[in-house]
DNA sequence: TATGAATGAGAATTCATTCAT
DNA sequence: CATGAATGAATTCTCATTCAT
């Protein structure tokens, strides 16, 4: 979906709001005060404050995915595959906190069906991401197979989103990267394939 | 904190209330008529909402905490307590499902300071045990070492809370009981020592 | 009336909420706790938070109408009756300050009539006080007759209820009794006899 | 600060309220039934309930000040002045009799830091003026030289104050303008300079 | 496109008072 | 005498949304 500059703009102030003060501190009325613009010209450009959150899941989204299919294109081992997925994920939340809060706060949108389908989806597309690398690996040997791909990538996905839910808990006052390199290691001892 | 029977008979209708809809669904007045009462009534029994989150977050905690002391108790190896902890958090959610909606809201408390720090407290809690139960499997022989306690605890963790927070997600419909048994045999595979 | 000790107690717990926080923190709550007993307890007392009142304006006024008795058994000058009414009235309000903020709270009473009438009670037993005092002084010689005793009990009334006012919003933080002084010389000078 | 018609309709009503029933008349809802608006649609004039009795401070300081600036323009001795400063006050009270509930309440703004500190303002401006109105007659010989200008300022603000707390304990029915002019003779005569 | 004005529904909390025990 | 429990009426304020211009 291709969104007009107001849209953008209206996006842009809602990262910034929940990013400052959290899901709560989204309001039309903030929206409005921080564009500058009236509340009710909000409602021009998006039919309801559900949409926008729509809008912006939708772009989270976007931004997910084509950071996978980024990985898909690179010409590497699938532990640098793995390294990559979970530093890029890092990244993007590093560069965008309000991101987490937004991916953290999924038990809100129960009510409201459309953001919670759009959240699972989301994390339905890391997962099969992490099978479909961590399946290649099994294959060419690099990782474990006594251990199905699901259940890797779903250990994986765990301390990845562990790892954000406490640096959001923190109020982002941790090096997101560091602790993914760490955790990183650590993984990679976990699943990879044992020498011996 | 020993609670009347009023308090008792509020904070189970908290449950109920998270329950069915969600942290948003927990109101004052919702609460009492759930109850029956008037709600100026809910005041003579808890001096603000707050409280009630805080006496339910405490509740929570003592349960939890609990179960940790008496796995302590048990005579058995490591890996068993790992089992029994990992299994025993995944009932104690199971059987009261909102306390996976409150533990994984822990983000909406983020402006109420106490409630934020009891959150994180009852996560502490968890690690250090997990952190302690993996030091004597590491001493005994029976858990790797070539990992720190502290990020196997982690990883544990993270997959812990990924499959209470599938499980939110999912509306509670799938059997949480089974799930932690797979995930168990995953995490016992990964974590105890190599036997070669 | 005479009052039984829990009532003394109530009463006195009235004057020092009023004391700490104005008329709106005299609440049945804040009066039970303060007490240490229940807020129902209260209505054992006294039939309503307005009775209360009743009876503290009661209490008020006994000690201004003894003062003022006590005032007229001293074989002592007009002017010096006068002094004495001045200092003897910023001394109950020196020792007391609520009762500052309860007669200056008068349009408050404006809804309960009783509380009004008790009000305008007490004001007008001062101004009938001072005129008999004037017109003793003004015929011994003492006092000035070019203007009338009303119209200097009034002058003089206004000038002491303003040093009150003053002194309530200031917080009760100058020397009353200083500034009764000083108040006293210039109305001594005022409305004394002309020597020439 | 300029207003906007609705605005001013609120703090016209709010004078309404004020005068019908005393400060505790005014509540948002009276106020959105005087008007005929939704009690919300207040909050799209003022931000709360104290912004609108801010407000209706400054409209009272702006009045009465100007009425100060106009004084000091005539060309007129400075018993003169005294008399138009007594006049103009009772005047301003009488054509808005809510007015004098206001400044009469002062007490009731303790805890609203800003509320209080302009009514000590306003105060504060008329006893200046008198101040400077007296020093002027004390230096051209009008008025007595053995009373300081504070001292005389004092006395008659209070007797100034005194009278509009009559008035508005008696409900606003007597005549103010009648006993502002007696009022004015007996101050006249106090503080004039003896001719002998 | 944009705005100003308005609104209904609801939220948390306070308060004086009543009543059965 | 005293209390615990409860209540109805108010109170301030917030929020997403609508509509005429």
């Amino acid at each position: 979906m291709k969104l007009s500059k107001r849209q953008s703009e209206i996006i842009q102030a809602t990262i910034k709001l929940i990013g400052e003060g959290g899901i709560q501190a989204l309001t039309i009325k903030n929206l409005s005060s921080e564009i500058g613009m009236a509340e009710s010209a909000i409602y021009r450009h998006f039919s309801s404050k559900t949409e926008i959150l729509n809008v912006l899941l939708d772009y989270l989204k976007h931004i997910v995915t084509s950071h996978y299919d980024n990985i898909f294109e690179l010409k590497i081992s699938a532990l640098e595959r793995v390294k990559k997925m979970i530093s890029g994920q890092l990244n993007i939340f590093n560069e965008n906190p309000p991101f987490a809060i937004v991916i953290l706060s999924d038990g809100l949108y129960k009510n409201e069906k459309e953001l919670h389908e759009k959240i699972i989806l989301i994390m339905e597309n890391a997962k099969s991401t992490f099978i479909k690398i961590i399946n290649e690996g099994q294959k060419s040997g690099e990782i474990r197979r006594d251990i199905s791909s699901e259940q890797l990538a779903f250990i994986i996905m765990g301390s990845v989103r562990l790892t954000i839910n406490q640096w959001s808990l923190s109020g982002f006052n941790f090096d997101l990267k560091k602790r993914g390199n760490s955790l990183f290691k650590t993984i990679s001892i976990l699943i990879q394939k044992n020498k011996y």
